[in-house]
DNA sequence: GTCTATACCGAGATAGAC
DNA sequence: GTCTATCTCGGTATAGAC
């Protein structure tokens, strides 16, 4: 069956606004890339302003990246290193699914707070993190870690940080490509530690109180 | 001595395209934070137009990049895992003093293609990768890695998501502080790696010919 | 080099015919 | 539910006095 005029108006809503941001998306583009007439009204029998599709086209994808975690592969690991880095190219794929959302985020964090603050919940809460959570269960046989909870905060960091700067610059860092990425990364982790704890104060002092004040003067 | 008119209009515009973007930013908004009278046109007798203080802005900036990487602290490494952890942190400071790059990168990029491909050369080809290869310089006689090149694209990566998640939600993924994330990631690299070769076909073949083809669809 | 005033256009949104 | 036509506002940019 064809897309209804209103799922017409919110993929051009979310490519446009991908493209040039939610300020620099007109309405009268919207309608051209719909199929509706530029500069007719067309666009306000289905939304009631420019903001109201850019929620709704955030709400879609919301619901769409909850689609897809649903649909993840797994299972126990059998081997660390090669199912670890598996499950890395999954998650980049994840991330590459997620791709509007992130964009999204890039672009107009700040301008919705609220959205920002939703986005991330899903993402990170409910997405990545939940996932490097069944990552360190999976593994917890294979690797141990002075401090779980920040080994996968550079796990989620690297694959955020790698998957961005392809996004970016259109071609991924010193032209490594996702595979071997993720086997690096495997092997990163599946490496014994060495040396003493990494860190002093971590994991029960963090996690108690954690967002008291702001030694690093990032907010 | 008080900073000239130009100067003040370059921190404003600087300022207002980092909270709402290029089409976001009005003229007389610049005019207004630089201390005229909004609506005014006395910002042009400064800057020719919008795009052209956007521009000025841009070039200021990568020369200040430039000048925080000259006064980067450098020497040798004794102890591998707490000195490599310092330059980690070092790290987190330079991307937060180029902070308004990397958020004009995330925001605009797209918009202005010879602009998202100047700042990414600076930043990652002189920056941070060049800052790496000291790492892995200093660190040689330590740390061992099967890919080299693949191992700093993951510390790259791994500081570049930290950094940005920092930025998006205003706090770091899962609480974890800049010390502890360092201390982390400093001992994943100094631990030895394990297993086999973590890829294939790495070194040679992806630096002789990185470009051709695009398999992930990245493009 | 900054001001007042203004020309010009494009964008968001509405009215009403079909 | 889409169109033509239109209102209004705000943004870019210029002209000319001081």
């Amino acid at each position: 069956m064809a897309p209804s005029t209103r799922a017409r108006i919110l993929d051009a809503a979310l490519e446009l606004i991908q493209q040039v941001g939610f300020t620099g998306t007109t309405v009268t583009a919207i309608e051209e890339k719909s199929g509706l007439s530029p500069g007719s009204g067309s666009f306000y029998r289905h939304f009631r302003s420019k903001e109201d599709v850019f929620r709704a086209a955030i709400e879609r994808e919301l619901e769409r990246a909850q689609q897809y975690r649903r649909e993840f592969e797994r299972g126990t690991v059998e081997d660390p290193q090669a199912a670890l880095a598996r499950r890395l190219l999954q998650q980049l794929d994840y991330m590459a699914k997620i791709r509007p959302l992130i964009n999204l985020l890039a672009r107009e964090h700040g301008q919705f707070p609220d959205l920002t603050s939703r986005i991330g919940g899903i993402l990170l809460d409910q997405g990545i993190v939940e996932e490097a959570g069944h990552l360190t269960h999976d593994l917890r046989a294979h690797v141990d870690h002075a401090d779980p909870h920040a080994l996968l905060t550079v796990v989620v960091s690297a694959l955020t940080g790698y998957h961005l700067a392809r996004q970016f610059f259109g071609h991924p860092p010193a032209e490594v490509t996702p595979e071997r990425f993720a086997a690096t990364l495997a092997a990163l982790i599946t490496s014994p530690t060495t040396g003493p704890a990494p860190c002093i104060r971590c994991d029960q002092a963090a996690a108690s109180a954690p967002r008291t004040a702001d030694p690093h003067g990032t907010e």
